[in-house]
Order: C-alpha cells, then structure tokens, then sequence
DNA sequence: CATCACATATACCGATCTGTATCTTTTTAA
DNA sequence: TTAAAAAGATACAGATCGGTATATGTGATG
C-alpha cells in the first residue's frame, strides 16, 4: 500500500470511528488498531489528533458535497426539480446505517470553542452548502436566490436533526414539502417575496416585525 | 446548603460545563472542583457519569419547556401569535452568551448508540417540543395541527443548527418568516393542505411522490 | 548493492479518566 | 445531647488519553 493509500485508509477507518463513537470518544489507539497501523505513522500523517479530525471533516465535506451534486443532477434536470432532489439525497442518507446525524454538527458540538480548527472546518462546510443551495436557485432564475437558498438550508438541516434523534427517513419528505411551496412562491411573486409574504400577509398571521414583549396583543 | 440544594447545584454548574465543553469534555474531577464539593458526595447523588448526563438533561428539558411557555405566553395572547412567537424565543436564546448550540443535539451526537439513556433523553427531548407545537397549533384550531407542528419543528431545529455555527441570531426570523407562510395556509385552505398543496401546485414544481432516479424529467 | 525514507513494534511519558476506599468533620434530626 | 446521615479531604485503583522515544525492519529508487 502506498503513502498515500495508507493516508487514505487511515482518514476513512477514523472517520467510520468519530461518526460512530464521537471524535472524543474514539481514541487515537483505536483508530490505528483498527486501520492497522503503528501509531508513529499516524503521527506522521498527521501532527496531532485534531489534525486528523480536520482532515476527516475536510473529506467528508468533499465527499458529501460530491454526492450531492452527483444524486441531484442524476435526480432531476430542471434546475428547479434539482432543488427539491437535494431532500431526496438527505432521504437515502438517513436511511444508510451509518447515519449518525451530521458530522460537522457533532464535531462543532464537542469543540465548542469557535475558533477551534474543528469548529471553523465544520461552519466552512455549512456555508459551502448555503452556496450550493444558492447556485441551484441562481440557476432556477428564482426571486431571490440567496433568501431562498437559507430557507431551504433550514429545512435541511432540521430534516438531518430531526431524522438523527427519531431515527425516521421520510422526514426528509416532509421537508421536500414546505420546500416545494417556497420554491413555488418565489416563482411565482416577483414583487413582495423579498420578505416572502405581503405586508397583508404578515398581518394576517400578526407578524409585526421586531422581538419585544407582548407585541402580538 | 440543604442536600436537595446541593444536589440543584451541582446539575447547574455541570450544566454550564457540559454545554460550553461538551459531555465527555467536562470530566467530573472539574465538575466537583467547580460546584466545589468532593467527589464522595456527587457519587452519593449519581450512580455514574452517564446518570448526571442524564439528570442534566431532564433538567434542561423541563426548564427549556418552561421557559418556552412562558416567554411564548408572554408575547402572545392569539394561538397563532403564540407559534410565531416560538421563533422569538429561539431568538432570544441565540443571543446568550451560554448558547453553545442544542445540548440534546450534542448529547446525541457524543452517545450515538440509540439505546443510550443519553440518547434516549434527548429523543424524548425532542418528541416533546413537537407535542407542545402541536398543542399551540390546536389552539389556534389550524388544518392538520401534527402535520403543521412537524414543519414547524423543522424550521425550529433548523434555525438552532444555523444559529449554532453561524453564531447569527437573525436566522430564528427567518425561520418565523417561513412559518408564518405555513401558519396562514394552514388557516386558509381546509381541503389540500392535508400535503400542503395542491396537485397542480405539485406538479408546478416537479413534485411527483417516490424517490427514484430520473423521476423529474 | 547501497541508501534512505518510511513502516513497524514496543515501551514509555505524564496527564486525565471514571469510580472507590478510608477516615474525619460537619450537619441534621430525634 | 446524642445518634445517624451526609459531606469533607485524600489517596488510590486501573484504564485510557494524546503523544514521543527508540530501535528494528522493509521496500523502492539511485
């Protein structure tokens, strides 16, 4: 096996590991026993363990956007369709046995510290996938593309959430859904989608704009 | 300090710790040098670890759904205000300088195994704020009030994520702006919102069922 | 063949982990 | 006041943590 294999292998047995067991709960030992290799070229590769868990999310985000973009364009043609293929991709995901909720999420949850290597690789990832989203919508000649694109991150990323601790796939479905109308409603309005609704409409529901106590009465 | 106190006290200071540095992170010889009593006593309150994880856990849950409750309760006096006013809430939480992100969803990703009392804590966590959703659906008696608090919760999860990595609060009103669009159809059309659209409205957007390749063209 | 970079195994470092044992002191309640 | 319960400090167990040192292979390239 070449170096550069053996680099390979080593980052796909920790990232089976960290996603499995959490990047703390799953130690340096473990990981090269189970990719068997000494522990002297583990530091070789890599100068430290988060170093290694830096490497591990930079592939993993390669890969998953990868995956993504070659699902959704098999998916649909239609750049609008391509949108809402995303929430077909997020299905499957959940439903393989190695969904363990979102790797970048966890590792952002165990290295708490912003301006941790760690952190910071996982909201890299996170804005990547805004900006895909984005592109889609660009693509669609939708109304306001980037809106639209954190709105349906949104939904992707309460699908990951809530698929994670309730183990269910379809909801992914059920976010396609919502995303469906909103896809719909900035085809549709070219005008007052800006906030997505008309001020009729935000009256309608009692939205009034800023957070202060009893506003709605 | 009263026993019960005592015991108040230390699931406190492993809260603050827990969320700042993440369960397996916070080991327990800082937690009782934080709370400042001896390891003996923790012990005495705790079997293990896991079972003040778990004790923490409950504790958020039920202070989380209070505070909720109350907030919501505060800003709103119309159920269908009281929705929107979730989003508020959430908003509110972002900017506090504890906000490290959802401790179940830390809690779950760091004891992946479902089994986990961990784990499963913060599933029942998460069933729960559907329910509540549900309930202020109910109230403001709006068509398909599970399915809307499912969508609703969506958006919720959603905005915690972003906001997590992000660290921008303004996600939790854009979230509110998506579900205000939700609320009103959900109070509109009483026949097609059972999926929330109509077939025609689907079929705008490419909308066709089942998952399988090429399904959109 | 010789070389040299890389892999190996093994032992080790100091620190930290969860959890317990021992013994003393303080608090609580009858 | 006295007995019981709880909290205290301290030490320790046994394991594991991330990381290093050392000394021995091994395989490709010159």
């Amino acid at each position: 096996m070449k170096r550069a294999q053996k680099r390979e292998h080593l980052i796909d047995v920790a990232t089976a590991l960290f996603n499995r067991l959490g990047y703390r709960a799953a130690g340096v030992d473990r990981v090269i026993a189970e990719a068997g290799i000494a522990k002297t070229t583990l530091y070789r590769h890599f100068r430290s363990k988060e170093d290694l868990i830096v490497a591990v999310l930079q592939r993993i985000d390669q890969q998953y956007r990868d995956d993504m973009r070659e699902a959704v364009d098999s998916l649909a043609r239609e750049p609008k369709q391509k949108l809402l293929a995303t929430f077909d991709f997020l299905e499957a995901w959940f439903k393989h046995k190695s969904f363990y909720g979102c790797p970048f999420m966890s590792a952002a949850g165990e290295y708490g510290e912003r301006q941790s290597a760690v952190f910071q690789e996982a909201a890299l990832h996170k804005r990547l996938m805004v900006a895909y989203v984005e592109e889609l919508a660009r693509a669609a000649e939708l109304n306001h593309p980037r809106q639209l694109a954190e709105q349906i991150n949104l939904l992707h990323e309460g699908a990951i959430a809530v698929a994670h601790v309730t183990g269910k796939a379809d909801v992914a479905r059920k976010a396609k859904t919502v995303a469906a109308r909103l896809i719909e409603n900035a085809s549709i309005d070219s005008d007052a989608s800006g906030e997505s609704m008309t001020r009729a409409d935000l009256r309608s529901v009692g939205m009034r704009g800023a957070v202060s106590k009893r506003q709605y009465e």
